[in-house]
Order: C-alpha cells, then sequence, then structure tokens
DNA sequence: TTGTATGCGTTATCAT
DNA sequence: ATGATAACGCATACAA
C-alpha cells in the first residue's frame, strides 16, 4: 500500500510535466467552493439546482462558502453541462418603434421570472439580416425564439425546426399561418377602419403607409383596406395610395401631394399608424383643411398623444406588452412540454375620436 | 519502473468499466465536422477563430463540410474553452421610455459589428432589480457592461470591478465622477434651460419632473435649475415644485393644481421631459392659457411631434442612439487594452421655439 | 444524502 | 500548416 500512494504520488509527478497546467483564469469557480465547504462538487451543484437533495446544515455551509468567495455558477459551464442554455431570443425590425419596444419589455419580463435571458436582434427591416440574427442565437444555444412577422427568409423558419427550437410569430396573426403566432389580425384590424369610415359615407380614399416590402404586416393592412373597399364596389386610385417611412414628415408630404393632386379629393385619408397621421393631421392645420368637416382621418397604434391632439385621432389601439408576455408564456409552455395550441390572437379595438366624422360629399 | 506501468494500466483499467458513454446530445458538433472534412478538430477550429493559419483548399474543405452537415460553433463551448463569452451588457430602467430603446439600439448596432451579443435587462428604476440584473449578467460571463446612471447599490460597482468587466455609465456625464460616464451633463443642461428663460425676464418657476429617488439624472436636473435660480437670486417656491411619473396626465395634472394655488402664478414651467411638457401644454389649452404670453414651458428630449405642437415647444435635444454607440466604443477600446480615455460628453443642444416667450411680468 | 468520475463542445498548447 | 489532447466550469449518472 504504501508503495501504491508513493507510486501515485510518482505518477502524478510523472504526468504534471507533460500534462499542461491549468489555463488559470484566475476565477472563482466551483471547486473553489465545494473545498471551502468541505464538500464535493456534485454537492455543490445540488445546491444551486436541486437544493430538496441536500440537507440543510450542508446547503447553508456551501452557501457560506459561496458568499465569502463571491461566487455563482458560470452560465456557459452549466449551458454545456446542462444542454440547457437559459436563453431565448427575440427578433425585431427595430427599437426605434414604441410598439417593438414594448413587445421585448413585456416579454423579457415574462422570462425573467422564469431565471431566462432574453436575448435581443434588430434585422432593420431586412430579411438578411434577420437571418443572420436567428443563426447567431442558435449558435448561442436559444432555447425558443419569437420573430416579428412571418416575411422571412424560408431558411429562417428550416433553420428553427432542424434546430428544434419552439418558436413564435409575433404582432401578426392570421388565420391558417403554418406558425405558431401571436398578435393580431392586421388584415381584419384595417378592414374594420375601412368600414367604420364606409359606415360615415366616405366614397373616395387615400392611403399612406409604410414601406410594403418585406413586411408582411403592411401588407395585410394595405389588403385589409382593399378588401372592405371591394365589399361595397370601390377602391384607392393608385395615386392615393402612398407609401413612404414611417414618420410625421411622409405624412406631412402625402397630404400635400394629394391636395395638390389634379384628380378628385379623398374625403378620407387612412393611415399605416400615428405617426403619419399625425403628419396629415399637422398639414391639414396648415392647408387649412377642415377636419373631419372637409377631411377624415385614421391612424393605428394610439400613441399616448393621438388622444390628446386637437382634433383628437381615431385610431386602434393593441396592447403589444401583452402580446410580449403571451408569446413568452407560450414558449415556456412549449418548453414545459405542454400540448400547445397553435398561437394566440389579441384583439385591435378601435378608438373613433374626432378626426373622423360624415363625408361631405 | 515495470511496478510504475502495471500501476499504471491498472490505474486505467480501473477506470474504464466506470466511464459512462457519451451523453449524445444528437446535435452535430465540430468533430463531425472535422470527420466530415478529414482533418482533426484543432484545424476545424482554426478555420473559424485563425483562417490565416489554415491553407486555403484545407479551409474550404472544411468551410464545405460545415454547410453540408449545416454545423456552426456552439457558444457556450466556445465561452468555456476561450474563456471569452463574446457578450456585453446594459441596464437601463425601462424600453417604454424612447431615450433609452435608441441608446440600446445604437450600441447593439456597434457591438454587433465586432461579433458581440448585447443582453438587455431593466431594471424598471429599482436599485435591487439593477443590482439583480448585473449579477445575473456577471453569471452569464459578460465581457463589459453599460449601466444608466450612477445611483446603483455600491455593490454594483464592486461586483464590476472585483470581476474587472470594463463598464460605463451613460445618459450621465459629470466631472468629478468615479466612473467613465458617457451621455450628457444634466445638471448644466438644465441650467442652461433655467437661464434660457431668466434671460426672458421670468422671475416665478415652476419645476415638473419625474420622481427624484433613486434617479441621479432627474436629482441633477433639479440641482441644475437650482444652482441657475440662486444664481440670480431666484427660487423655486416648494408648493410650484412637483413630482410624478412620466406622462402627459402628470402633466395636465400639475398645471392644474399650479393654477388652481393661491400663491403668485409662475410665468415659467420647467418640465422634466416632453412627455410632461406636453400635458402641461394641452391642458393649458383647456385652462385658456396663452402660451407663451401668459406662460413659458419647456420640456427635454425633443420628441418628434415636439416641433409639430402648436405651440412648437421648446426644449433640448441629445442624440441618445449616439450615446449607445460611444458606449459601445468605449467598452471595446477597454476590451482592447487601448488607453482608456474617462469618458466622453455628448452635448444636449437648446431648441428654442415658441412655447418660450417674454415674461409677462 | 453525499461522493466519484465523466462528458458537454470548443479552444489552446504542445508536438510534429 | 496540421494533429493530438488537455483544459474550460459545471451537471449528472451512478456508486456508496
Amino acid at each position: 500500500m504504501n508503495v501504491a500512494f508513493i507510486f501515485m504520488s510518482d505518477f502524478a509527478a510523472a504526468r504534471t510535466p507533460t500534462s499542461r497546467a491549468r489555463r488559470n483564469t484566475g476565477r472563482t469557480v466551483l471547486t473553489d467552493v465545494a473545498k471551502r465547504a468541505g464538500v464535493s462538487t456534485a454537492t455543490v451543484s445540488r445546491v444551486y439546482n436541486e437544493p430538496d437533495k441536500v440537507s440543510d446544515s450542508v446547503r447553508q455551509r456551501v452557501e457560506q462558502a459561496a458568499l465569502e468567495l463571491n461566487w455563482f455558477p458560470n452560465a456557459a459551464g452549466r449551458a454545456l453541462a446542462s444542454t440547457r442554455s437559459h436563453i431565448a431570443g427575440i427578433i425585431i425590425p427595430t427599437l426605434d418603434d414604441q410598439v417593438f419596444a414594448s413587445q421585448v419589455s413585456g416579454m423579457q419580463a415574462a422570462f425573467a421570472t422564469r431565471g431566462i435571458t432574453l436575448v435581443l436582434g434588430c434585422s432593420n427591416y431586412d430579411p438578411q439580416q434577420a437571418l443572420l440574427q436567428v443563426r447567431a442565437m442558435l449558435a448561442r444555444g436559444v432555447e425558443a425564439m419569437a420573430i416579428v412577422g412571418e416575411a422571412h427568409p424560408e431558411e429562417v423558419f428550416d433553420a428553427l425546426r432542424l434546430y428544434r427550437v419552439p418558436y413564435a410569430v409575433t404582432y401578426a396573426y392570421r388565420e391558417g399561418s403554418p406558425h405558431d403566432c401571436i398578435g393580431f389580425d392586421n388584415r381584419a384590424a384595417f378592414a374594420e377602419i375601412t368600414e367604420h369610415l364606409i359606415g360615415l359615407g366616405h366614397r373616395a380614399f387615400a392611403v399612406c403607409v409604410q414601406p410594403t416590402r418585406d413586411n408582411d404586416r403592411v401588407q395585410a393592412r394595405v389588403a385589409g383596406i382593399r378588401a372592405a373597399l371591394e365589399r361595397h364596389g370601390l377602391a384607392v386610385r393608385p395615386e392615393y395610395l402612398l407609401e413612404g417611412e414611417s414618420s410625421i414628415g411622409f405624412g406631412r408630404r402625402s397630404l400635400r401631394a394629394i391636395w395638390q393632386s389634379t384628380g378628385e379629393r379623398p374625403t378620407a385619408i387612412i393611415c399605416g399608424n400615428d405617426h403619419i397621421a399625425l403628419g396629415v393631421l399637422r398639414e391639414a392645420d396648415d392647408l387649412g383643411i377642415d377636419i373631419p368637416g372637409e377631411l377624415s382621418v385614421t391612424g393605428f397604434d394610439d400613441l399616448a398623444i393621438a388622444s390628446e391632439l386637437r382634433p383628437s385621432l381615431t385610431t386602434m389601439r393593441v396592447d403589444t406588452a401583452e402580446i410580449g408576455r403571451l408569446a413568452a408564456q407560450h414558449l415556456l409552455d412549449a418548453l414545459d412540454g405542454a400540448p400547445s395550441r397553435r398561437g394566440h390572437e389579441v384583439r385591435a379595438v378601435l378608438q373613433v375620436r374626432a378626426s373622423t366624422g360624415p363625408s361631405p360629399r
């Protein structure tokens, strides 16, 4: 036995030169805590992952040691050993739009309660950037993903399926979508706005929307307007269907262009969102156009100022933070192996205010 | 020596039976790519980390194999082996405020160009949540951190220093701060607004700001106002120093309360931001108060609508996305070991518009 | 309840 | 330029 001991140390000595030194990152690791607490590494791990399986006294010793050494588990090590990253991802077009920011906010809060970190990616409305972001997130080992809209390269969804990462398409909801959707029906919402105006007697419309390219939500909105008008034998004249950046400036320019046009003037303008509608209202003020006497205007999103403007803006409200929460819950359910529903529809609610009224004609 | 070998093999033999099978997670790993490309794992790794050290032909074979197997490096594995996480963190009060959202946006973009993923945490203005978030991020192995403001528990900065994580305090800039700051001088900015009003002859002021508790930026703003007034022998009456949530509603309520007060009415109201100022303007409209004839109003942030309101709002503009970019650059420099400056000041620029005018008294 | 010994997927060191 | 293999920090199956 003696020899054995001698030999073992000998063995250790023999190895040492060949074996590389520990890379020594200098940081405190689980092993240090185990030593200090006088327990095995497994026990330390259990204290943080299966506390019930550890006796109170030992747990306290370990926690004390961890505190003294200022240690907490390293996420990369955990992820590697457990093959669970505790990371989820969300890809939105841009944070500069409040509706997406609040969606992220709602999702982050919901995930946080379950110890899941949300990683954010912005595509800037570029499908290729979205694809890159998804790949980066898969590399990070995201356990679940949310992505705004469904107008993305097929590779995006292929990759998600290939890696068996549960995902949800947010902000847009569409019957018959191949994806789990959490959001509202953009088409139906804009059909409702259009019907509201038709009900007020309007027959001549203009439409000012954000760029439709690579944006299924805006495309659906335009489709909803078209469908509602068609039902009444109406259509938007091509020269009154304007597309531009989501801004007050675009709204202003649009109204000016429409008013300078030689054709029959519209009596109602449907805007893709409140920012654009705001611009239209401001330009109308400058041009001396009476709202809603001469022209009705609608927005979308119900920004805080929408009800404060004079005239107040008729628009639609969507609880985007709720979309985020629901999406997070949906994904958590999927991770828990819950028999998941296909999605969740959130209602967009029409807020009729002073910017819409009976058609003058 | 013989014994030694016996012992060694004995030792090894003793191990083998105990050894469990590979846990097999089913996913494609670097080893698979190496096999397919007919190279070693080290070579595959090099292709992605030190491409110059690999011959063209080999690199192409590896890339081909990776493509065919749909493989990309696992981030947790990388992080563990390289002790670099390629993650940076930012902690903001809330995403619901555009100024922070755009800061995140700017930072994310800047980090992305260097392959660094930004992880976001929201403190909801709660110091304890901020501390928890920082800890969570350290566990994630963040390589750098940005945090809005400096009113945080000392443990926050202690932890950051202990783990040698370079960090920057953003949004606020203050001479003599112990931290690297990237932002603007809140105090100086509000002193400037105040001087603008004093220059217009105002002597009676009201102030409506966001909650000052745990918020060094707002505290600095109030201090700036105070200091400027003091220089002219002036002060805000306590009943005209109002504190409340950042909203149109608070602005409205504040003006109503001030106007109903029995004391001498102020001729100027300084608001903590544009939201509050917006509420004041709307309420003034309802109360029939002439702006700026009877009352001058100022905001902060220069929201897109600020210049569109009637009257347009005098306010200050700060490029918050630029703050994000600069913070990212500062942190990247620190990671690169660049001799770092202490911080970076961004200017807040006064936008004089129609809501401020000569004092009626 | 607690300890032992691997393995998680990659990088880094050393050797060739 | 390329290969072999030991870390990296932790979790877990299994043994005790």
